[in-house]
DNA sequence: TGTACATCAGTGAACGCGCGTTCACTGATGTAC
DNA sequence: TGTACATCAGTGAACGCGCGTTCACTGATGTAC
């Protein structure tokens, strides 16, 4: 049996991140320090060299993690659908939501002066994205649409739920963020017009 | 006559601002600094709180005023237009145009962490949002659209040029926004879909 | 099963740094007479 | 037109702070024999 608090740890690099995740909720990406995380992890400011290269490495994995765990609830969540429309609605609406109830973690995954993710690999690499081009490329299979101007549909469909994202919990809508009921009938409106692609 | 680098600075409210926009153009937003603003400014350490309460005041002063330059842009490009749909494209093109020859600024709007123009006042009463508005309205009522849903036409199409401009600046499209020529079709052809409003 | 030892993940003190902000000061400016 | 003086926008040194990172150390773990 052994106690999680010895002195070896014993999954330190995973507390390290959530202690990480809990600051950034609790009080902001930019309130995001090593030695605060270490102390959240109950452990002392160099510990976390042992698990991270420097700062920006924790930063970057964390916004990975987030990216991973945003992936699978798509993935999870598109599983039962069949329709490709319905699937399409059903991932802006999880996008978003996921936005306005994550909003620390969503920021990080776009902030460019922290460890992003993307960048660098290939942006159609990101497993999100994949999902997204799957399901658009299915509607517009569905609909018989040529080839012509895939990439366009895509990227539409992700700028609108995206820029909604943005707008709700950064931009002048903050306030309808609090609003779920409304917010909830106003995604799916908004959702439902990516069928035009 | 007056010479500017007087003892007596004479415009250094808003030299501090030019040299916190420099700032921000030339190392990101999270390098700006109040003491690094003075330097560029050519001016001591405490010389800006003549001017400004703090640096949130300072942060708060340099979004509002991007935020009047992209309101003024907008006026100022509308002003011959008279079909409401191309006015309603120009303003999608103008946007995203903005944010990515502006990113710095453009970021800076919408950073909740700094001193952010909007969130206290009514979001409605922001001059760019206010435009906006007024062309959707004009695009419906040349359609004949009911009232309903006026809201949520007006935040689908500022979500969808927001959202591409957000994934340019600082997402997966970043290498998109340096290819100037394949980005002009881009944005034509994505804010042409704001028709559907 | 017991012991010696290498490995590894922690400790905790220390480093240098740049930050925001304050404050007593000083020199230029403009106004009253 | 000339002088006294209040006002104001600068100076520059100093404050305390928390940060990222380093490093010699130490105690726990697990493996070889």
């Amino acid at each position: 049996m052994k106690r999680p608090d010895t002195y070896h740890h014993g999954h330190l690099r995973q507390a390290l991140l959530d202690a990480a995740r809990s600051l950034i909720i609790d009080a902001g990406v930019e309130a995001l320090t090593l030695r605060e995380v270490a102390r959240r992890a109950g452990v002392t400011t160099g510990a976390p060299y042992h698990h991270f290269a420097d700062k920006a490495a924790l930063v970057a994995a964390l916004a990975r993690q987030s990216l991973d765990e945003l992936d699978h609830i798509a993935a999870t969540a598109l599983d039962g659908i069949s329709d490709p429309h319905e699937q399409l609605r059903t991932l802006g609406v999880l996008y978003v939501l996921y936005a306005v109830d994550h909003p620390a973690e969503f920021r990080l995954m776009f902030r460019p002066d922290k460890g992003v993710p993307f960048d660098r690999p290939d942006p159609a690499a990101e497993p999100v994205f994949r999902i997204l081009m799957r399901v658009v490329d299915a509607c517009r299979a569905a609909a018989g649409i040529s080839d012509a101007g895939r990439d366009a549909a895509a990227i539409t469909a992700w700028s609108l739920v995206h820029g909604l994202a943005a707008l709700l919990i950064d931009g002048p809508l903050t306030a309808l963020a609090a609003d779920r009921e409304r917010l909830h009938v106003l995604v799916v409106d908004i959702t439902n017009r990516l069928d035009v692609v």
